[in-house]
DNA sequence: TTCTCTACTGTGAACGCTCACAGAAGCATG
DNA sequence: CATGCTTCTGTGAGCGTTCACAGTAGAGAA
């Protein structure tokens, strides 16, 4: 009735096909399809002139069913996922991630878990073994998912440090402290002393040491630590702009602001032009992640730029290896200090 | 060796189980889990209630090698990912299909085509039928991956009108046309009668199409086509800066701009705002899209909302129905005018 | 020659599921 | 009582791989 619903898809050659037309036998096949280890080169070139043949291609559920390895890897994503979809950081981690994985010839699969229900969902899906690993973001410091997935022993790769302390779970994250540092050993070279922060918030790891960052460069050159000059946002255009008016009332005379986020540094710009404030020539910004839109406001970011596509890379690195049997392991990938107008 | 890499996953329980502890065969298990026809009251009971006592959860790739379905869709993007990646658009629509997905149970796999490498590797993993379907982003008018798809017999959907005449490739589009016309009696009613348009590329339905409308419009309101008042970017918000000053230094009188896309128009309001035109007053902007930018730019846009959210659950309707063997269909969903503070 | 070792190859048995088929039970009809 | 029909259930086969094992051939050593 249906038949195969798309018109003319043949039945594609199998490795038997492909095992009389080398002829050897389907273990040979098999073997050359699986390292070449233990078998003869003229076996081999028999093999390998037959796949280009007959156009073979492995049937990934057959040998699923047998090695009990999905060859899939799945990206997880948790909450407010309207947010992490505009936030450009996590769209070029997709994207990373996604083509760090093509290299090895393994999907990806997309997992949104905002509701309870889709949660549960997708853990049974990844517990029951659906996926061989898990890339997981979550925006949320104490997310349970992460101990979850650790404990049903799936392996598991966190991007951004962790909050909770004593968890085994790897991760890989750009090293907030020192890009914080960096922006601010820039601001005092330029000879700014009364530098605002704006930062994200600080019941994320993020936000904890990029402040941290912040406060140890100050003390560092013998500045005292003002409160007034410290306010937070949540990583978003709006809450920059509203910090930054904030700040502009406790703390007029500032001359530099470090914002956590280049999405808040745009709103923080367009609340120094409003109050008639030149960047950066009566206050220099420096933003932090270097997105697209460090370049696409005016004047252009300076900024710190995360390394997402090392971030990546090692966030897929390390999680190969921990499915082929290794210890978890946490990564931290050096910042950029990234010059341009506004400072 | 390395065992099952994963600490203590044991192995799950098979059908083979939940047929024990519910006293029935595999076959009545199946059949609950696969509709529950022909099955009795009682044993469905006794079988669902096994399910749940044993945390049953079918083996995919069982059944897949067994039906020939691997019950996972793919979303196929072919080319400029960094731009895409940074148009709100395509986010949206990735999370909407993704959740549409997600709501059959169906995983997506996201493949991404930039490099000519990728592409045929992922061609030859889509034809090899490691995937029931696709969902196609393709920028790119003419893309040859479209054609190559269909004739492969691989069900397909692709989003937003495609060029070529004569395909039969089934696809799912806001109506751009009827969207550009309520904009432009919008600001019609407003008493603006030189109205500026910023098109995208003329070579994208969109642009054709947006095109159609703003000139169908003026024609039935007895105005004339200016060709100073008609300049064409990249949907970028660089793009619509440059075309607001082309359009102020050709046709310094306008009082109304209609922008293809909210990223331009993010431009144009710029570009006003550095000429010294306040808008609304002196000129009305608006957008297309109804992308988070309209909110985040100052003054809030005025534009067109493109439904993703139907879009996205049309594309997988009509991608399913497909794949159960229905023919290609064609669906396009009526935009909305969303006023706000830039008219 | 005979034995051992290495390099290679073929074969059957799984993996967990679905599907076709054969049957059993229940009930109405001839 | 046989016959048909419907509704339900169990059974074997097989999907395309990999893996363990058994086996072969050839080289070198005794």
């Amino acid at each position: 009735m249906t038949m195969n619903a798309a018109g003319g898809r043949r039945r594609p050659p199998t490795i038997h096909d492909v095992a009389r037309e080398a002829g050897v036998s389907r273990g040979t096949v098999s073997r050359v399809l699986n390292g070449g280890h233990y078998v003869s080169p003229a076996a081999q070139e028999a093999v390998n002139a037959a796949i280009r043949r007959t156009g073979y291609v492995v049937n990934r559920h057959a040998r699923s069913l047998i090695t009990g390895r999905s060859d899939s890897i799945g990206f997880l994503l948790t909450e407010p996922q309207e947010k992490l979809f505009e936030d450009p950081n996590f769209n070029v981690l997709l994207r990373c991630c996604t083509q760090a994985l093509a290299a090895h010839d393994i999907p990806l699969l997309l997992m949104l878990a905002g509701t309870q229900d889709e949660r549960r969902r997708i853990m049974r899906y990844i517990t029951a073994g659906h996926v061989d690993g898990v890339l997981l973001v979550s925006s949320h410091s104490a997310d349970p998912v992460a101990e979850q997935l650790h404990e049903a022993g799936v392996p598991l790769v966190q991007c951004g440090k962790p909050m909770g302390r004593g968890t085994k779970v790897s991760y890989v994250a750009a090293d907030d402290r020192d890009g914080a540092r960096d922006m601010m050993r820039h601001l005092l070279s330029l000879g700014r002393r009364r530098i605002g922060m704006v930062n994200g918030p600080v019941d994320t790891p993020g936000g904890v040491d990029r402040l941290a960052g912040y406060k140890e460069v100050l003390t560092e050159a013998g500045l005292e630590i003002d409160e007034r000059l410290i306010v937070s946002g949540d990583w978003g255009r709006a809450s920059g702009e509203a910090g930054a008016e904030r700040l502009l009332a406790q703390a007029p005379d500032l001359d530099a602001v470090f914002v956590a986020s280049d999405l808040m540094a745009q709103g923080v710009l367009a609340a120094l032009q409003r109050a008639g404030r030149r960047v950066p020539q009566d206050v220099a910004v420096g933003g932090f992640d270097d997105s697209p839109a460090a370049l696409a406001s005016s004047p252009e970011l300076t900024t710190i730029r995360q390394p997402w596509d090392r971030i990546s890379a090692e966030m897929v690195r390390v999680l190969l290896a921990q499915i082929g049997g290794e210890d978890p392991a946490a990564v931290i990938l050096p910042t950029e200090l990234v010059k341009r107008e506004s400072t």
